[in-house]
DNA sequence: TCCAATCGGACGGATTTGGTCCGATTGGCA
DNA sequence: TGCCAATCGGACCAAATCCGTCCGATTGGA
């Protein structure tokens, strides 16, 4: 249950870009520097992000990076779904690869569903607008379950 | 953002652990069978959630396992700690091993703990007796974040 | 026309993970 | 009381994935 490193870095790497602001440009050795991810890492990410769709990626001299959308049309899901592939718990969940063995007779594969979907709201719910916002409020997202509805 | 195929072996053994009853004792062949995993996975698995206190093995002839506690006092999130380790979105959120370079001037760490709380109770939502109970009736987990707590 | 700067993808080493096996221990039975 | 069979417990090894690094392709400017 530990999102990859390069996931991480790709979220760090994506609040300072949007500090930027709408359209500042920035670059893969700028947003190293600033960071402290290794450069040659922070432009691997770059590559993932741009094919996503997540930012802008321009070439030559001057070129450099731009966030494709706002801030805060921009969730913490996208980002990780970019770097790490679907949010999908189990593999019956996953819609591609219907790999597992056990599932024509396993028993517990439904209710899965129901939790990929809990953690997915969970990211969806953060924006990287709320990410760039830097004085922490210490505020607590309450996202357990509703009394009742589990009966 | 996938947890561990043990991890997931684990929850369908427990449940079909769960569906013997208080009290019932199995074992880890006889389980192997009911499920479909590979008996020396199951071995271990057996292992592990015995050490974790969440089942208690017995040895010798006629030995097996049994639920240590109510099946609605162990929890999904219970299972996964026991296999995967705790549950650590980032490297920061751990409580221990502090082995992350960026710790001292990343930015985002702090907005971590809040989505690490929010999957963990996703997780903690869920019951064994829940996973246990076969009509898998088509409820939803409520678990977005209150309108208002984000602004 | 040449050059410098930047993204893009391909390669290799390393850590973690999953699977398998055999030994230690205990209760039952003759 | 001694032996045996059944079960858990932990150690070992192969495979896959992930991380980090390097070099080539492309573009704009001087
Ligand atoms: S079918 Fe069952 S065992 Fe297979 S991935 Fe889904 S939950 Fe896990
Ligand atoms: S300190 Fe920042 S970079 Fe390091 S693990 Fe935490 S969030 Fe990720």
């Amino acid at each position: 249950m530990r999102l990859s490193s390069l996931a991480d870095y790709a979220v760090v790497m994506m609040t300072a870009a949007a500090r930027e602001g709408a359209g500042g440009r920035s670059n893969a050795t700028l947003l190293a520097g600033q960071t402290g991810v290794p450069l040659p890492t922070a432009q691997k990410l770059v590559s993932r992000l741009a094919s996503a769709g997540l930012i802008e990626s321009t070439r030559g001299t001057g070129g450099g990076i731009r966030l494709a959308r706002d801030a805060d049309t921009i969730s913490l899901a996208d980002i990780v779904e970019a770097v790490d592939g679907p949010i999908a718990l189990t593999a019956c969940v996953d819609g591609a690869a219907h790999d597992c063995g056990l599932e024509m007779q396993c028993r517990v594969r439904p209710h899965w569903h129901v939790v990929n979907q809990a953690v997915r709201a969970a990211f969806s719910g953060v924006t990287l607008a709320t990410l760039a916002a830097d004085p922490v409020e210490s505020q607590v997202m309450d996202v357990s379950p509703r009394p009742g509805v589990f009966a």
